[in-house]
Order: C-alpha cells, then structure tokens, then sequence
DNA sequence: GAGACAATCTGAATCGTTTCAGTCGCCCGC
DNA sequence: GCGGGCGACTGAAACGATTCAGATTGTCTC
C-alpha cells in the first residue's frame, strides 16, 4: 500500500500525536530522541506514523525551529554547464562538497546568471560566491545576507573571508617562460573578461544570458575587465612579458569549442605568433585543435601554455600552471565550517592566497628562427 | 556601516514594523505586494528595514508558510567529483537546471553515497534520482518522502515518473556495428556494475567511500550488476555480440585514467581482442590511450566504440552511441513540473525511452586479417 | 446627506516542529 | 512513612513569516 498519493492533506507530527493518544512532543521525541520515552510506546509511534503514511518530521518546520537548514548555497555567475564541463572547476566542486559533507552540509547551486534573487530567497546557512564578475549585484546579495560567506577567486571585500590563488603570480611565470625562449609575439587566449557591454548595470533582467562577447580584446575593453581571475591573469601576463607584443583574445565560453575558434581567427589574424598564453586548459585543449588545422605543430611551430593543470593536461603533455584546486575546496569548506562554529577563523588566513606553479611539459619550446640546444628553463 | 556583523539576534518582520509602527503584515505587504499600502508608506518601511540591517523576509519562514521551498533535490549515489567529471552528465544537469531556472526553482544536491539521510532531511518540493543501484536504500527513501519525483535512468517504478533512455538498443546496435566488421574478441570496459561486496546491505555507515571494485568481471559479479544503465548496456552488448566472445571488464569510476588502467589490463590479458566496447566516451578516451601505450593504432589495429556521444568524441572521431543528454534533462525538468504544478502528466510518457543511435567516426574498421575493402557500414 | 466603493492598514490564525520547564507516579533507602 | 530521584510524558511558547477577513477612512454619486 504505497504512501500518500492522493491530494490528502498530508499527515503532520499532530496527527500521528492524535492516532496514538500521546502529545506532539513526545512524538517529536520518538523520532528525535528515543531516550526521552520508554522503547515500547515509540514502536507505537512508529508504527502509527508509517499507518498514516508520516515521512517523518517536516525538514523546513524543523530548519526554522533549529534555526539552520543544512544548506550552503554555492552562487555561479553563468549557466551550469559552464560550471560542470570545466575539470577544475568541477574537482573544487568536488572537493568542496566532500569537506562541507563531512558535517552534514549539502550544496544548494544558485546560478541565475546576473539575477540576484535566487540568492535573496535561498534558505542557506551560509554562501560560497564562486565566480561573480567585479561590480555584480550578486556580490552585494550575498553580502547583505548578513550569513557566513565565503568568497572564491575574487577581490577581497571588506567583511568577508575570501580563498584564492595567486593568479597573477602563476600567469606571470608562464609568460616569463615564453620570453626566456624568445617568443616575441604572444597571443593569448582570454576567458570572459566581464560581462557584455560597457555600461555594466542594465535592467537586471537575466542580462548575460545573450551571447557573450568574443574576439579580440580592445584595450577599452581590457580596461573593464570585472572577472577577478581574467584580470589577475592577463595582468600577471603582462608583466611576465614586458617589451613583448601580447594579442589578447576573449572566449566568450570556457569550452574546446570556443578555445578552438579564437584561437583560429587569432593565428590567422597573426601570423606571427609563435606561442600562446591560454587562461584555462580547456581553451589550450581548442588551441591544440586549431594549431592541427592550421598544420601548426605544437611545439615546433607553435608554443602553447594552459591554466589550472587538470588531470588531462598531464596526459596530454601540456606545460601549465598549476594551481591546487582541492586544496582551494577544502580550505573554502573550512573557512565557512570555521564561520559556522562561530569560531571565524581570525587572522588565520595563513597564506592569503594559495600559490601558483608552472609546470613545464612538452608544449613549450624555443622559438624556430632562434638557437635550439638547450631545451627547457 | 556594515550591516549586522555582531551575534546581535538578527532583525525580524516584527522589529521593522515596531519600528515603523505598523503592523507586520503591513511589513510583509511591503515586500510582498506593494500595492497594498501606499508608496510613501512603503518606503519608510524600507528604509527602516536598511537601517535596523534586516536582510527581509526569512526564505525558511516563508517557505514554511507557503508551503514550498523553490528547491528541487537532486540524488546522486557518488561523490560529487564523478558527477562533475562527466561531460554527459555536466550536459544533462546543465540541460535540467536550464528548465528548472525558467520555473525560479534550484537545484540541491544531495550527494552522500549509499547514504538515504540527506535525501529524508532536505526541504524540497521535488526529488530526483539521477543514478542509484537498483537495491539501495536511496530508492527507498526517495518514494517514501512522497514528493514529486522523477527517476532517471532507472529501471520503472511503479508510483514514479521515469525518464530515460534505450541503453540496450545503443548498446547492441554497436556490438552488431562490430560483429559486423568481423570481429570476434571483443572487450568491454564497463562502467560500476554495483556497490561493493555481494552481501549489498551493510551497516548504511557510507558505505562505497570505500575503493570500489576494478578489473574483469566475473559471471557472479555480472549477476548482481545493479546499476540499471550498467546492466542495461552490458545486456545490449551481449544481445548484439551474440556467438562472439566478450571480456567485460569493470571500471570503479568512470574517468580516463580509470578507463585506461582497465584497457591496458585488458589487452595484456587478451591480446587477441580487437575491439572495444566502451560503457560511456570518457572511458574511451582512456582506452585510446591504452591503445597508444601499447602501439595499436586506432583504428588498424583495434576498434574503438564508445557510448554518451560527448562534444569532445566528435573532434576526436570516435565512433559512439548517440544520446539526447540535453533532451533528456529538458524532460525530466518537465516531468518534474508537471508534477507540481498538479498535472502528473497522464500518459504523457509518449516514447518511454528516448532513442539512442550508434554514430559511425573513425575509430572503427574491419578486424584487421580480414578484407579491407570498403569501409563504414 | 446617505450608501457604495476604493484605498489603506490591522488582528489573528496558521504553517509543522522543537524544546524548556514542569507534572505525575513510583521505587528506594533510611 | 517520608523526602529524594528518576523515568516517562505533557503544555505551551517559540521559530518568522503569510494571508484572509475585517476595520477605518475618505471620496463619489445620485
């Protein structure tokens, strides 16, 4: 006889109380503290409460009672997919929500792109704000929660905690590996620099949702870049490459596909490129596309350099930067955890952010006019 | 000046409006329905909900009140990371999320394997089943809340809502691709066939965090095979390699790295095989590593087939079985809604299980002693 | 000038639990 | 036989909102 499948009103803790000819707190404790009544009487509850089809306590009465919901609310900037098809970002995912599950904690995804709402309206006990471009209204949601936050990959902020890597550090390296073989001209393929047009404010309205922007990167739109990562990068690219030339392109998307695309019109705009200075792997893993298109051999003819060191790019033999993108997950999850406890973790922000490292593979080499002996450093 | 930062007791409805000196539900009405009190009245209400740092109404609160919560639960028998990992799974949550966000609903994730706890405790109005073995307590626990529910890729139920896909169909249609081509040995890189040991009950104390089991796959072992895409894909295989010879190999996790341990331990065991059938693309990708390890060239000296058809395998020309991962999470939104806006979609299950079709690449040809005239078909 | 009507605001019940502070017997030891 | 304790259970006050059915004005209309 299967469960409540009619419109029945759907029995609550009162009922189950009334069935048996006991108070609702001693029903509550049958289910909540089997000490606190003898262990006969709370068969009987049981057993009426599965008699009426009960499926135990109501979790929202319970939340707002207990006062916290078990919930912690992660806020993405960009539709899903984006969230889940990057390795990365899916292994700090993962890492994240092992050591918020080590407490019971579960994740609730708020990723209305550019629409705040959802957060103001979220029954969380805490917020983890992933990836919001700079001037975002999500950042101010989630601040005005007033909940235990913690900030991933941004600006710090005034009152919050934030975890982040050193973005700037890790580009810079990568650019100085690409100077110290002699690549003059560098071509650099962006993730999304902020959202779409100059203004920035708009009608709130789900904006972002259209196509975002791709193609070279002005330099009045390099100047308004309000994504924290893509700007800490192509700084950190800069100054890595001072006196160098520097082709920046964005990717609307983090995907091969659009990886591959602007790689595309960037080497055919710019022959000249010898190497190329990707923000992700992902869009690395379009460039090696669009170099074999181009009959461009990685890494004869073409130098290559990736961002985050995902398991594939081992595999691939791709030089990268490294970051430690567990190790990002778990301090965020213990950072909030800290908060939670009401032990906000004071000054141990021990290494402000986490460091960065080039891993040199086999995609980088010394540019084809110049000397080739002496592979490597 | 920040808002509450102190462990001050957080401003209620009821604060604001003494503060105002109004009644709460003029507060409420403030917030909720702004034609019922006069503008003037509205914006002192507002400005002494900014001043006392209220964050507005408690989303647990309202949710109880109203009786619903915006939040559909999403179940998942593994750890997150897998989840992420899966560009085919990454599509069908983006695809879902997609048509939950027009509906203002989020998705929580409830991801503690072999754990029914947070499916029992999570405050949503809807569950869904995305991958669980066919005698979990996940099951269980799910139908018991007596949500609206949706079960995918899961064998029917009777009172639930299904949504899935025609595995065997895929399945065989790839074998019968290969039996078709003259081979005669060929492996299967299965994806987890079911938990852990043969018992299957276990003390519920997260079991599977445990290392799950690898490497060939004995009849016992295929017997208990309760992962319903697993069994479904492996029956399809045999269906369609009827009178050849299989060597099912089981892969704990569904990554390349895994798929290319249990390729290479295949192929030392066999070297007469000369084909492979891969439960999911992933897999495939590190059976083609295998392959170069081991210096067969694909697809002269081995044949490849995988299964999902992720982005990715069309660039890399691997022949597969198609699915419509991003049709299949429209549906299940739809399904979901249905269901809660009190229109359980009737008989609407039009195809009860939405096609799969094998797509011919590059990765398959004739066994290589054969006649290599005319190739595809 | 009276009744109808709209606009604006309020009282109080309700959503389903949890939990603190008792109450009521009853057995024990002295 | 009496105070103390203990075990088992209950009453009722929160938790923080939403919402429906009025109450109170003021404005029109005839």
């Amino acid at each position: 006889m299967p469960a409540a499948k009619a419109a029945r009103p759907r029995a609550t803790l009162r009922d189950v109380a009334r069935a048996v000819g006991v108070s609702v707190a001693t029903v509550s404790n049958a289910y909540n503290r089997p000490d606190q009544l003898s262990a006969e009487l709370r068969g009987k509850v049981l057993a009426a409460a599965r008699a009426l089809g009960y499926p135990g306590p109501d979790p929202l009465a319970r939340s707002l009672r207990r006062g916290k919901t078990g919930v912690i609310g992660l806020v993405y900037d960009a539709p899903l997919e984006y969230a889940f098809a990057d390795p990365a970002a899916a292994l700090f995912l993962g890492s994240l929500s092992r050591s918020l599950r080590a407490e019971g904690l579960n994740l609730l995804l708020l990723s209305a792109p550019g629409d705040p709402a959802p957060v103001r309206s979220a029954s969380v006990d805490g917020l983890i704000l992933y990836c919001a471009p700079e001037g975002s209204d999500l950042l101010g949601a989630v601040l005005e929660r007033g909940l235990p936050t913690v900030l991933v990959d941004q600006r710090p902020q005034p009152g919050a905690v934030r975890v982040g890597i050193d973005d700037a550090g890790g580009a810079r390296a990568a650019a100085e590996h690409l100077a110290a073989l002699g690549h003059r001209d560098i071509g650099v393929l962006c993730l999304e620099l902020g959202p779409q047009g100059p203004g920035g404010s708009g009608a709130s309205e789900g904006r972002k949702e259209e196509a975002a922007p791709s193609g070279p990167v002005s330099p009045a739109r390099e100047a308004q870049a309000t994504y924290h990562t893509t700007a800490e990068r192509l700084r950190g690219y800069r100054a890595g490459a001072a006196g160098l030339t520097l082709w920046p392109y964005e990717c609307a998307q983090n995907t091969p596909e659009d990886g591959e695309t602007q790689a595309l019109a960037l080497l055919r705009a710019h022959p000249e490129v010898t190497a190329l200075l990707c923000m992700s792997d992902v869009l690395a893993q379009g460039a090696v596309r669009a170099a074999q298109a181009l009959g461009r051999r990685i890494p004869e003819d073409l130098s290559l350099i990736g961002y985050d060191d995902v398991p594939l790019s081992a595999a691939l033999g791709l030089t990268t930067v490294w970051q430690p993108t567990a190790e990002k997950g778990r301090r965020v999850g213990e950072a909030l955890l800290a908060q939670l406890s009401g032990t906000p973790n004071p000054e141990h922000r021990e290494p402000d952010l986490l460091p960065t490292r080039l891993v040199v593979r086999g995609s980088t080499a010394g540019r084809k006019t110049g000397e080739r002996s002496g592979s490597g450093d």
